[in-house]
DNA sequence: ATAGCAACCTGAGGGC
DNA sequence: TGCCCTCAGGTTGCTA
């Protein structure tokens, strides 16, 4: 269900059930994620959460001991229930609090991660080389222009490589492309400074759009408290291909990069 | 260094 | 109904 909108829309909605809270337990039911779930995470018993935060689509609840970092993968949910709610497939994992409350981790597909870290996580492999978030003054005008000089790699593989700029995901890849008027194909180091002036500004106007709304619901994504995202209809290019664009009504393309379906108009974007 | 892509998994949907 | 294929929000870590 991730991207950087649905992560956030996931903080924002589990951290009032959890900050400040002590963890009186932590339930694995299934390990087997994209690594082992570390295997020393009860040490996690105990603590208080004093901070919950996100690093690219990395969730990050802190105790004075170490982190507990959550990925979602493709497929994960994450939800704040009360903690003797029926086990369901798939839930793999619990965090419960003294309150009562729980959350609890679903993952059909296993590719996200619950780690225990007791060093310094933006140390971390996994965070340590990430790019700049998007939402930040940091991912500036001039970044992706100076970023990409000499870049012969497709403009969309290269805003979602996660070292070039951190949650930026292939639905919303997509849909900023389109807004911008910049084919996928494009390649990167040929794109002018004013063209990616616009680029930067509305990544973050469609990543923050899609934080208000919620998040974008499609298969199986709720918010934590089991509401859909609206974003889906704000949708212009995603999950459309084959039909009229909604600005000039030629019909849409889809194309394979890198594995990842894009979506584009041939008339209203350029090289 | 960089590019392409296999791999990690389950489930849904389409064609036959 | 069943089988086989393709596809899905991500990202690491191979192989060239």
């Amino acid at each position: 269900m991730p991207e950087l909108p649905e992560v956030e829309v996931c903080r924002k909605g589990i951290s009032p059930h959890v900050l400040n809270q002590t963890v009186s337990d932590v339930i694995v039911r299934n390990a087997k994620m994209r690594w082992p779930i570390t295997p020393n995470i009860d040490e996690m018993c105990g603590e208080i959460i004093i901070e919950v935060s996100r690093r690219a689509k990395y969730l990050l609840l802190k105790t004075a001991k170490g982190t507990l970092v959550l990925h979602l993968g493709m497929s994960g949910t994450i939800r704040v229930i009360p903690k003797d709610t029926i086990v369901a497939k798939h839930d793999h994992f619990d965090l419960v609090l003294t309150s009562g409350v729980a959350l609890r981790l679903n993952d059909p597909r296993r590719f996200g991660a619950v780690l225990w870290l007791t060093e310094d996580v933006s140390e971390h492999p996994l965070l340590a080389r990430l790019g700049p978030e998007p939402l930040l003054d940091e991912f500036d005008k001039g970044y992706l222009f100076k970023k990409s000089r000499k870049k012969t790699v497709p403009i969309k593989t290269f805003i979602m490589n996660n070292h070039v700029v951190v949650g930026v995901g292939n639905i919303y890849a997509n849909e900023a492309l389109f807004q911008a008027g910049i084919l996928p194909t494009a390649p990167a180091g040929k794109i002018s400074q004013k063209r990616y002036n616009n680029l930067t500004e509305i990544i973050k106007q469609v990543l923050a759009k899609a934080i208000n709304q919620g998040g974008t619901t499609l298969k199986d994504f709720t918010q934590t408290d089991g509401r859909p995202g609206y974003f889906a209809q704000s949708l212009q290019v995603y999950g459309r291909g084959g039909e009229k664009c909604l600005i000039c009504e030629t019909r849409l393309e889809e194309i394979r990069q890198s594995g990842r379906a894009s979506v584009f108009c041939p008339t209203c974007q350029k090289n």
